[in-house]
RNA sequence: GGGCCUGUAGCUCAGUCAGGUAGAGCAUCCGGCUUUUAACCGGACGGUCGCGGGUUCGAACCCCGUCAGGCCCGCCA
């Protein structure tokens, strides 16, 4: 059974009606890790949705947390609100600087920038969620009920932490962080409190009150947590890994839950995505894939295939060269099976039957639609690649996979072709994929050709000199200077390969070799048998 | 200090919760294909399941210990 379907099930047990959440802290740039966040919470949504039950999948923003520092991609005016809320402060121009003049004109700010372009990507990619912003929700009262509560009870939520993490809080610790009177969460020490309203003295010695019904400040993210539990009404969260150590926030979160009287939601903790040899993500070194980016190298489908095929607690290694073209490989195999008929064996071994279930539920959560995108399209990726690279012109490709004027591509395989040729230039694309036609031929390769082969070759030259340099006058060569010695053409693909790419193997030749001057053809070949002589 | 995850074929992993003859894909090699989608079809090669104990008729799986790698508990998913 996929992994998406066990957490269904388990949801089953617990009731009919669920509300799947996720949440995100868009302090930055977003990148592919991110959208393991997103993408588990959707695919368990989707199985349990699948599987009969009433859910709602939610995205949480959490726009109500503090600017911790000036990021490397912010200018240092930004110092300033350092504190302050994401939700609440400026976004960053292309210099980095503040953009006050959109931030006034229509509230533009730093949460939105970053977010907005993942929506657009979340949208490609088949994710609608529902929008919570914690900001607003502050404002508007949803947090009230908690935020009494766990102020009401502060000498209980401070043991619970205390004793669930393990780590001493200060004495003058309090289940409310008050925003100052410049709207800075920092450095703010809470002095009393009589419902609905906090008071404190801030980092400047100025005197003030919070009032917790209007947002004037927020919870900490270990009581904030549950509290979105709550009046929410989440029944499941993934989470990263951080947030799931044992008494890191969920176990704490788990008790702070009850006093809310609600019980906490069914966790799903996974692993980091990592770029492959650079560790972890991270958007202040820069070591980053873009959601937006990696969508314009490949189908939206293949990175729902990523998150996917893996299960939750296995870290992914992730790059965009080879790394992507094995998976895309991987998705068009598995998508092109027979699970039904496979399953329908009833020799299979449990183990077998587990593969085929949790291939076939993979390649299910990864379509983007009910609407079937992949099999209208039946040129493979490798084979894309490999046209691409080819034939400078987009309708050469389409004559290649035998589409006429009268039959055009869908645009679907347009825009798979214009994905391609964007990765073909972009730095990912791998070596091992780039077609090369060589000009010096290793000489252990040279040395192993039989008599045979030279004898193929010295036919081959004679028959390309009086060919017509098409597609098909090349094949036909080729096939006819094997047959000469009647042997079969593979021999003479083998050496043409061996001279021409350095290789045994190879892409299609002959539609290669129409793109090239012939008489440079010709000359390489010869200079393989003067050399080999 | 506390805890989590991972360790199975050259590579990527499934199988561990519900113990019952070690599985896939890729790679490699061989064969097939009288015109090659780096294709396709068929086959082969390949593992004392990190290590040591224990429970059991039977352990990759359960229990105890141990080694190695990664990570979390200072809200970077």
């Amino acid at each position: 059974m996929h992994w998406a379907d066990v957490v269904a099930l388990n949801l089953s047990r617990r009731g009919t009606k669920h509300i799947v959440s996720t949440g995100i802290t868009p302090s930055g740039e977003f990148h592919i890790g991110h959208l393991r966040e997103i993408l588990t919470g959707d695919m368990i949504a989707r199985a349990a949705s699948e599987s009969g039950l009433d859910v709602e999948f939610i995205f949480i923003v959490d726009d109500a947390d503090p600017l911790r520092r000036v990021y490397p991609f912010l200018d240092d005016e930004y110092a300033k609100f350092i504190g302050h809320q994401i939700g609440d402060i400026p976004a960053p121009n292309a210099d980095g600087k503040p953009d006050y003049q959109s931030y006034e004109d229509n509230g533009w700010n730093y949460a939105d920038h970053f977010l907005n372009p993942f929506l657009e990507a979340l949208a490609t990619i088949g994710v609608k969620p529902r929008i919570v912003k914690n900001l607003a929700s502050y404002k508007s009262g949803k947090f009230t009920e908690c935020a009494k509560i766990a102020c009401d009870n502060s000498e209980e939520i401070k043991e619970i932490i205390e004793r669930v993490s393990g780590r001493e809080l200060p004495t003058n610790w309090f289940p409310w962080s008050p925003l100052d009177s410049n709207g800075s969460l920092e450095g703010v020490s809470v002095t009393g409190y009589e419902f609905p309203l906090v008071h404190y003295t801030d980092k400047d010695g100025n005197n003030g009150s919070s009032d917790l019904t209007k947002g004037e400040g927020k919870l900490p993210w270990r009581i904030d947590w549950p509290a979105k539990w709550s009046w929410i009404g989440v029944t499941c969260e993934a989470f990263g890994k951080d947030h799931g150590a044992s008494g890191g926030s969920y176990d704490t979160g788990k008790e702070i839950s009850q006093l809310f009287g609600y019980d906490a939601p069914q966790p799903l903790v996974y692993e980091w995505i990592s770029l492959k040899g650079k560790g972890a993500m991270s958007s202040s070194s820069g070591n980053t894939i873009g959601p937006m980016e990696a969508l314009q190298l490949v189908p939206p489908e293949i990175l729902r295939y990523l998150i996917a095929q893996s299960k939750p607690n296995k870290a992914i290694e992730f790059d965009a060269g080879m790394s992507l073209v094995n998976l895309a490989d991987d998705y068009e195999r598995n998508s092109s099976r027979d699970f039904v008929s496979e399953l329908s064996d009833e020799t299979l071994s449990r183990r077998r039957r587990v593969q085929i279930e949790d291939a076939q539920g993979a390649i299910k959560l990864s379509t983007i639609d009910n609407a079937d995108r992949t099999n209208n399209s039946s040129v493979s990726f490798r084979h894309l690649a490999l046209l691409a690279q080819t034939k400078s012109e987009d309708q050469l490709v389409w004559d290649s996979l035998g589409l006429t004027k009268n039959d055009q591509p869908s645009d679907l395989l347009r825009d798979r072709l214009q994905k391609m040729r964007t990765w073909i230039s972009s730095e990912h694309f791998p070596d091992e994929m780039k077609i090369v036609m060589i000009e010096h031929i290793p000489k252990n390769l040279l040395s192993e050709l039989s008599s045979d082969e030279i004898q193929v070759l010295k036919r081959l030259i004679e028959l390309l000199e009086n060919c017509e340099w098409t597609s098909e006058s090349i094949s036909n060569s080729i096939v006819e200077s094997a047959k000469s010695i009647d042997k079969s053409p593979r021999l003479a693909y083998n050496v043409s390969y061996v001279c021409l790419m350095g290789s045994k193997k190879g892409p299609r030749l002959a539609p290669i070799l129409t793109e090239l001057p012939k008489i440079n053809i010709i000359n390489q070949l010869r200079r393989c048998i003067d050399s080999f002589q």
